[in-house]
DNA sequence: ACTTGACCTTCCCATCGGGGTAAGGCCGAT
DNA sequence: ATCGGCCTTACCCCGATGGGAAGGTCAAGT
């Protein structure tokens, strides 16, 4: 869990020589469009650049918030979203869990147990294989479709006669 | 597909001796509820009975008909759907492609082209093997989720402890 | 100081393929 | 006359997300 480092790995260069600005603890409001500095040093982000880092859609991250499946995120006094390193870090457990096709109701789950230290993996790993069993059903599922539909397909001609016999299929399966 | 023999196994018992019918040229508006006769003589079916013969639901035949995929419905004078042979034909035929996993747009575009009969059979294998390269990318991506868990489960545990490679994995995927 | 443009906010609507349910009409049988 | 079962339309719901409207906020340029 070291994602600080990959961005950007200057740690030690506060300020540029040309651009003077009050220090980060009076620019809380507003993220840094082109200033880079070490992500220790920068403050949270707003949640354009939140979503932009996270593979997520600014859409999605509210829509995550708004059922609860991420905590409250905080705010600035203008109400704008702010994600610390904190806040990230779950941003990219669900963007993971998302990739691996778990639903947000069971990403729920999963993040409760993650973050929770009295977890048993016993859980952790049932809720993964429920959903290996899903994927499981609905590969098989599509793969009879597939396969169904490719051999059918196989014996029409496909010229510019009418004669199909993914229609004859279609029509008296 | 012989639901009729299997409510009511009477075969030449036109009616009851108890309750005398009309002939059934001035039943027409009504489905026959428990009367079996051959299909040849029977009328258009209400959209229940039609929903049951093709495996469909009363909901889905209006939605279709609802999105002008299929034509619309012959209707009684009191607005009743009525499904002759060649309607059901036509339900047979969305049903079938739906098994298929077809949308429901391009089953329209399957249906204009089974009722042409100056149709290419190029034009309805193109687009069954569009079909097919979609299914090919769910499978796919469906097999890559399933495999990167199943591998990832195996070295869970799944105990009473918390130490978790799952969680493991989707903290820094 | 003002404007511009990019960002943010909430809110509503659409997707796909239907399911659920309501309110009301129609039908045959008792 | 009434009952049960079917039919009608019309609405909201699902999952996970996108699109866009209407309006507030921010930093930079003029």
């Amino acid at each position: 869990m070291t994602p600080l480092d990959t961005m950007n790995s200057r740690t030690s260069v506060p300020s540029r020589p040309d651009a003077p600005r009050p220090p980060d603890a009076l620019r809380r409001g507003r993220a840094l469009p082109a200033e880079p500095r070490s992500d220790a040093v920068r403050g949270p982000l707003n949640i354009g650049e939140a979503a932009a880092r996270t593979g997520l859609s600014p859409k999605m991250i509210r829509h995550y918030e708004s059922i609860g499946l991420i905590g409250t995120a905080a705010r600035t006094e203008a109400g704008y979203r702010r994600y610390d390193e904190s806040a990230m870090r779950t941003l990219r457990f669900v963007r993971h869990a998302r990739e691996l096709g778990f639903g947000l109701e069971r990403i729920g789950q999963l993040v409760s147990l993650w973050r929770d230290p009295d977890r048993a993996s016993a859980d952790v790993k049932r809720i993964a294989l429920e959903h290996v069993a899903e994927l499981d059903r609905q590969i098989e599922l599509l793969q009879r479709m597939r396969d169904a539909l490719v051999d059918t397909a196989a014996h029409c001609r496909g010229d510019r006669r009418s004669v199909c016999p993914i229609l004859d299929d279609l029509e008296r399966r």
